[in-house]
DNA sequence: GCCCAGGTGGGTA
DNA sequence: TACCCACATGGG
């Protein structure tokens, strides 16, 4: 099987085994970008608890997070984790949106890779980060890869020659219709199957959806 | 107590 | 380019 077709397959199996996943459209852009920097290496539950803190300060916005004296704010992201760090990320972040007056919808005419190689030059936005703001944020096609998805493309004996995150997503973005639908629900199939099926005290479920497609025999 | 979570930046060779 | 390491809380 080519690789177009094999990537294919793949989501199609997952999306069949389990649904739209509807990954983080829901609380608007400027709560992306603030959920984007704080969960990084941070599960979700320990940023959920920031963000409840941000809202409860009235600190959900560009112009409060500029506001606020950098000690508070590492106060209210504590839970989070990495506090002071990402502190300091959310106030470098916040200083770049006023060039845009806030106004993140004016990301949506731009060019997917030129947005994303404008956000990395933002101290506190890496590779990933920056793809999650252009695709849940901007709508723009880019392909999320993150521990979870690197792992999937492991199992299944696609590994890239240089195992570097351009490497793992140029994958994706190679093979698949640069459709950002596409590569939001794809991502969040990826992550979920890794995260919250086959997890690593079970890493060779039986019942695996993409067992067939797996050359080693192992699942993912 | 131990491991890990939707990484990134800075330093070193 | 390719590794190290610091950053730090909270849940299983």
């Amino acid at each position: 099987m080519n690789l177009p077709a094999l990537l294919t397959e793949v989501y199609d199996r997952l999306y069949a085994a389990y649904g739209p996943q509807g990954w983080w459209p829901g609380d608007g852009p400027f709560e992306t970008i603030v959920g984007a920097v704080l969960t990084q290496n941070t599960a979700w539950t320990n940023v959920d608890k920031a963000m409840t803190n941000l809202r409860a300060a009235g600190c959900m916005t560009p112009q409060a997070i500029r506001d606020i004296p950098e000690e508070e704010l590492a106060l209210l992201i504590r839970p989070s984790g990495y506090f002071n760090t990402k502190a300091k990320k959310l106030k470098a972040v916040v200083e770049h949106l006023a060039r845009y007056d806030d106004d993140l919808d004016r990301w949506r005419d731009r060019e997917a890779k030129e947005l994303r190689a404008e956000l990395l030059s933002v101290y506190g936005i890496g590779p990933e980060t920056a793809d999650d703001i252009v695709l849940y944020v901007a709508d723009l096609p880019t392909f999320v890869m993150d521990s979870y998805t690197q792992r999937i493309v492991d199992r299944l004996g696609l590994t890239p020659a240089h195992r570097t995150y351009d490497a793992y997503q140029a994958l994706f973005e190679a093979n698949l219709p640069a459709e950002a639908p596409l590569f939001n629900e794809y991502h969040a199939l990826l992550d979920f199957h890794a995260k919250d099926v086959c997890t690593k005290r079970t890493p060779h479920c039986e019942d695996c959806c993409l067992l067939p497609l797996c050359p080693t025999g192992k699942s993912s």
